[in-house]
DNA sequence: AACCTTTATCGTAATATTGCAATATTAAAA
DNA sequence: TTTTAATATTGCAATATTACGATAAAGGTT
């Protein structure tokens, strides 16, 4: 196989494993990082920024995007992208669940 | 290629990149999720919860293991799989520190 | 118009992930 | 000791991801 049997799982639990697997790799995690470090949103240099070459982050920016943790307007010739508050909120949401479940467990195991 | 450049990437990139990775899967989701929910760590019964077969649960649950997700001490015949918090904390460190970036950009643009 | 810059897409190779049947392992139970 | 139950490992097929060279597309600049 090799196919995520997604449609067995919760919409919920989908959604959290596509913003997380978008988040999956250190080259994102830096894109990310560089996105909240600029002052402005009007980038077009994070290939500069990245030790790969033009078209592998492009191909990253496109998975970021359609995961929906970034948003990119054109500007011009080039590319403003910028983060995606809304994704951010429903990742954050899933670790203040998580934690109210841990307190919960606090009281009578591990 | 197909590989990730790993080496090219500071640890922290790597390191938020591995523990997304490994909760990038909806069963693995659905499995921290259960392990929130249950009321003893004396689980188990994780197979009978996904709809997939043993060997494939038992991947997942070596996946989130080695990402530092969860811990599993052996107990009797069964497994006892938990929560790792310290995994956890990172994650909500890197969420915080995505938030105070984002606090910092809404004074100067989009 | 011809040219440059920026970003996207295509094609393809290398590698990783997903899923499961079959089988092994381990420890309790009978 | 034989059986049963729970979990892991192996092997393999199907599919996905990662990376990049080549090329295209779109908007500026000269």
């Amino acid at each position: 196989m090799g196919a995520t049997k997604s449609e067995h799982f919760t919409e919920k639990q989908n959604q959290i494993a596509t913003l997380a697997k978008a988040l999956g790799h250190p080259a994102r995690v830096a894109i990310i990082q560089y996105l909240l470090k600029v002052d402005t949103c009007i980038c077009g240099d994070i290939v500069n920024e990245l030790p790969l070459a033009q078209p592998t982050v492009s191909q990253h920016l496109r998975e970021l995007k359609s995961a929906g943790l970034i948003k990119g307007n054109i500007e011009g010739n080039s590319i403003c992208y910028c983060i995606d508050e809304t994704a951010l909120e429903i990742f954050k949401q899933f670790f203040a669940h998580v934690e109210d479940g841990l307190d919960e467990k606090k009281k009578r195991c591990c």
